[in-house]
RNA sequence: GGCCCGUUGGUCAAGCGGUUAAGACACGGCCCUUUCACGGCUGUAACAUGGGUUCGAUUCCCGUACGGGUCACCA
């Protein structure tokens, strides 16, 4: 093993879903290691047992592996450093907690939760929570005997600074005084987020932490931990938030009342893992010398720097991710297209039109691949629309002079044996010009006709080839009954 | 409230003492066009604020304002 290897990890708790924060984390992290040939961890870390959620494991996993965010050690796979979950390792945060105690770095500490609450009440200034530092040898073993419930805190110490250097923020500094004397390990026996990441981060071998920048102002206290095993301090990568946009107009941390902010949910709406991660990725980081914003995963691991990384908070723009959808889907191969788009169409095109036509038309006129039932349900059945839909100013169009055209048409189209989109549009071209009107007329006409639409993907022609002749004939027919 | 962090157009952002202050999304206009879209061209729009330091500050320092984070037997 290259001892100068980086190593990271994503250490999500199993909550049921994928915030796209978290999966931004995860991805940084994970493009850190990548960068430089080094490691990426998957941990679950699971210490609150009240929110355990069924199957959440599973959908973490999902979701790495339909992003391509491979993990090199993690549960399923394993590893040198197993297991990767944390209740998995539950005995060997208490093992560690004991090497505290003896220390003199941490102390048990038999207040109940409802006595802290009263003395709180009593006692603002916060030093409530060191009760139990300096009780007596003989009144622990009293207590432990006795079987009565305890924590273990860190024992912080009450005077000078703890500072650390973050790779994107800088120095951090922290007053000791503000430091509370933090629980590490739990009542229930299970150790708190607080001490067991440390334990978990230095027995794995995690070289770089890489995290949400709300552990900013807690890292202090992890790096003292450090300090009293007496371990070497890993390099602190904190990510700036992501921030999504309120009805007032003010921001704030990114949460369900923004829309659809888990991963799941974009799939689900039609949105491409790639484009989500090429979104994301550019959310507080910046490509240096960059001509384009478009980017892979393979590409991203070598333009991928922390120097990049900024330290304000972003705000999601769902209409940038629309963006970066729309374009993915125009470049995916059409079978990819076909294969991505099939489990979102819910109606059933007839038997004789063209399925591969008519996704053709469609792929470069969708943003997401939700929207294609929209685009092609025309196809299905003819839509009830009005005479209005005729008027178009720019060919001079009027719904009278639609009815004079569509007898002519008919007759022309009927006419046509080679059912393909050159000939039907030289037939409809040769056509106009013997009425003497503009192609674009006789064109905007058909198309009403046959699509019901204002708005269609792709012109007339090109419509009645995927739509096939007799279907195109009768929906022309059917106009001019109305 | 204490502590910490941030502040370039509506949004993402480049910039790291001297620039006509990039680019992308969105928005407007024009062109192309068998509608829409795509594409091409083009336009509107920004250094929060007050003091310093400096020959010169968007860039460095301090204050102010605003925004965010954090102060759990949650992570």
């Amino acid at each position: 093993m290259n001892t100068n290897e980086i190593v990271t990890r994503f250490a999500p708790s199993p909550t049921g879903y994928m915030h796209i924060g978290n999966l931004r984390t995860a991805l940084y992290s994970y493009l850190i290691a990548k960068h430089d040939g080094g490691k990426f961890i998957l941990r679950i870390e699971d210490t609150d047992r009240e929110r355990l959620v069924e199957g959440a494991t599973d959908v973490i996993i999902k979701t790495l592996e339909m992003t391509g965010i491979g993990y090199d050690e993690g549960p399923i796979v394993g590893g040198e450093h197993g297991p990767y979950v944390q209740s998995e390792r539950k005995p060997i945060y208490m093992e560690y907690a004991k090497k505290l105690i003896d220390s003199g770095h941490a102390y048990y500490c038999f207040c109940t939760k409802e006595r802290l609450d009263k003395l709180h009440e009593s006692d603002a200034t916060g030093g409530y929570d060191r009760h139990c530092r300096d009780l007596s040898a003989e009144e622990i073993e009293k207590n432990l005997a006795a079987g009565v419930p305890f924590v273990i805190r860190q024992k912080m110490p009450l005077e000078g600074t703890t500072s650390y250097t973050d790779a994107v923020f800088g120095e951090i500094s922290t007053d000791n005084s503000e430091l509370q004397d933090q629980i590490l390990m739990k009542a229930d026996g299970y150790p708190t987020y607080n001490f067991a990441h440390i334990v978990d981060d230095y027995l794995m071998g995690v070289t770089h932490v890489v995290r949400g920048s709300e552990y900013l102002t807690s890292t202090p206290k992890y790096v003292l931990l450090y300090d009293a095993f007496g371990w070497e301090r890993p390099n602190y990568v904190h990510l700036p938030l992501l921030m999504g946009k309120n009805e007032d107009g003010s921001v704030s941390k990114l949460s369900k009342r923004h829309g659809a902010v888990s991963f799941q949910d974009l799939v689900s709406f039609g949105y491409l893992p790639e484009a989500i991660i090429n979104y994301i990725a550019l959310l507080g980081w910046c490509p240096k010398n960059s001509e384009t914003e478009f980017f892979t995963l393979d590409e991203l691991k070598d333009a991928f720097t922390i120097s990049g990384v900024s330290k304000s908070p972003s705000v999601f723009d769902f209409d940038k991710l629309l963006y970066f959808n729309s374009e993915y889907i125009r470049k995916m191969p059409f079978d990819a297209f076909k294969a991505a788009v099939a489990p979102f169409i819910t109606v059933a095109l007839p038997e004789n039109v063209c399925v591969d036509k008519v996704l053709s038309l469609v792929q470069g006129r969708i943003n997401t691949l939700a929207e294609i039932n929209d685009k092609i349900g025309f196809f299905a059945a003819l839509p009830e629309y009005s005479d209005e839909l005729f008027f178009n100013k720019k060919n001079k169009v009027t719904p009278e002079l639609a009815r004079e055209i569509m007898p002519k048409a008919l007759e022309c189209l009927t006419a046509v044996c080679d059912w393909k989109n050159d000939a039907l549009f030289s037939a409809l071209s040769e056509l106009s010009a013997t009425l003497g009107v503009k192609s674009g007329a006789v064109l905007w006409c058909v198309r009403i006709a046959v699509s019901g639409m204002s708005v269609t993907p792709g012109g007339a022609t090109e419509i009645m080839e995927a739509l096939g002749k007799e279907e195109s004939i009768a929906r022309i027919k059917a106009a001019l009954e109305k």
